[in-house]
DNA sequence: TATACAATAT
DNA sequence: TATATTGTAT
């Protein structure tokens, strides 16, 4: 009894750590003061483990460990007086209270927070995913699903606005362009007269996108407006025409347009005529080429086969009447009017101003009228015709001794 | 010029 | 058979 064992002696100081729980526990039911054996104890493991706290990554087990040996002698602590306290709440609490205090104190600040925040924002990140995917049933498929389906949405915005800002897309696209664009009433209103790059560009100055399409619907505009009922308006448009490139002239695409709110009605343009009549020529006559064929020849966007074939009916009517054999001249004046035509000012010029040019075996017939010849009732439909039109069906028969009949 | 209809082709 | 194309008439 009164001899302590060294062990014993040793256990009351600092340094004294046994080999294992165990040992200690052994000690411990030896020893006079339990409690404040135990305690001490208990006390330098806390602090051990608050010094490994930094560490407890690289030194997981040994955090276990402590933890484990706190977690016991606290037990055993709590065998010891059994009363104090609510013996879990007495356990945790000082832990909890440890805790905090290595947190707030001596440890790696950094370590910690970042811990905690590494957490934080690992939880909240699990939870934005889950947002996510959860409330699309947490698949990978729906999580794509809905992805793409938010894509979808973003584009769809994008592409509201780039057509609210650019309707000409639409429009350039044959198909799409022909239904509605309601928008081009205020196009073609500002656009007035001048059918080809001055009326778009001028309106358009603004916006690059806009000029394309405002050359679009500036061109519609005209063919509607001019086109077909001044030819004034028509022949300087028509000259305008004339020096724009080759490509595609723009009262030919304005018909494009035009069908497209309502199926405007179509205008034969000098310039569109200039077309069909080319197309027609190099499909070897008007009785050979067929809608489509011409219309394709013809490039114009918009172009119905309706339209070209009902121009080209009129077109056939037109030149029946007046055919070679008629005792016209139309080999002169058709060469002389192709060539004009070509020009297309010229022609337009000449029909609308009336001028009894010779070119025009139109206007000629009408103005011989009174004469017996068998032609005179065509010839009235015919003037009409081409004062309507601001061009010569004649004008393009350029071939003469080919004429078709 | 647009449209309807019929004939024809594919 | 269905559709597209064409010619003709309205």
């Amino acid at each position: 009894m009164g001899s302590v064992p060294p062990e014993l002696s040793l256990d009351l100081r600092p340094s004294f750590v046994p080999k294992t729980i165990t040992d200690f526990l052994r000690h411990l039911s030896s020893a006079t003061d339990r409690l404040a054996t135990l305690h001490d104890f208990l006390a330098r493991l806390e602090d051990e483990l608050r010094k490994i706290h930094a560490f407890k990554r690289e030194l997981p087990i040994s955090m276990l460990l402590l933890n484990d040996a706190i977690s016991l002698l606290k037990t055993e602590s709590q065998k010891c007086r059994p009363r104090d306290c609510p013996p879990v709440l007495e356990e945790f609490i000082p832990l909890k209270k440890e805790r905090d205090q290595n947190e707030g104190n001596n440890y790696n600040h950094n370590d910690m927070d970042n811990e905690c925040r590494d957490k934080k924002n690992w939880l909240s990140s699990v939870q934005l995913w889950n947002n996510s995917t959860t409330n699309n049933n947490a698949s990978d498929r729906k999580q794509h699903h809905q992805q793409q389906l938010h894509k979808l949405e973003n584009k769809k915005i994008e592409e509201g606005q780039s057509v609210g800002e650019d309707p000409f897309q639409s429009c350039s696209n044959r198909n799409g362009g022909r239904r509605a664009f309601m928008p081009f009433s205020r196009y073609s209103s500002s656009s007035s007269s001048v059918p080809v790059a001055t009326a778009g560009l001028g309106a358009a100055t603004k916006e690059e996108k806009e000029e394309s399409v405002m050359n679009r619907l500036s061109l519609q505009t005209p063919s509607v407006k001019e086109g077909c009922g001044s030819r004034g308006s028509r022949s300087s448009s028509n000259r305008a025409v004339s020096s724009s490139p080759p490509t595609v002239h723009p009262s030919l695409r304005a018909s494009s347009l035009q069908q497209t709110a309502r199926k405007q009605r179509r205008c034969w343009s000098p310039e569109l005529h200039r077309r069909f009549v080319n197309a027609l020529q190099k499909l070897g006559g008007s009785q050979a080429a067929t809608p489509k064929q011409i219309r394709e020849l013809m490039q114009v966007d918009g172009l119905t086969n309706d339209e070209v074939k009902s121009h080209l009916q009129k077109y056939r009517l037109h030149t029946r009447r007046v055919p070679a054999g008629s005792g016209n001249q139309p080999v002169v004046v058709l060469g002389g009017l192709w060539m004009s035509q070509d020009q297309y000012n010229d022609s337009s010029k000449v029909s609308s101003s009336g001028s009894g040019s010779p070119q025009s075996p139109l206007h000629l017939t009408a103005g011989s009228r009174g004469g017996t010849s068998p032609t005179e009732g065509d010839s009235m439909e015919d003037d009409e015709d081409a004062r309507s039109e601001s061009y010569s069906w004649k004008s393009h028969m350029h071939k003469p001794g080919k004429v078709d009949v």
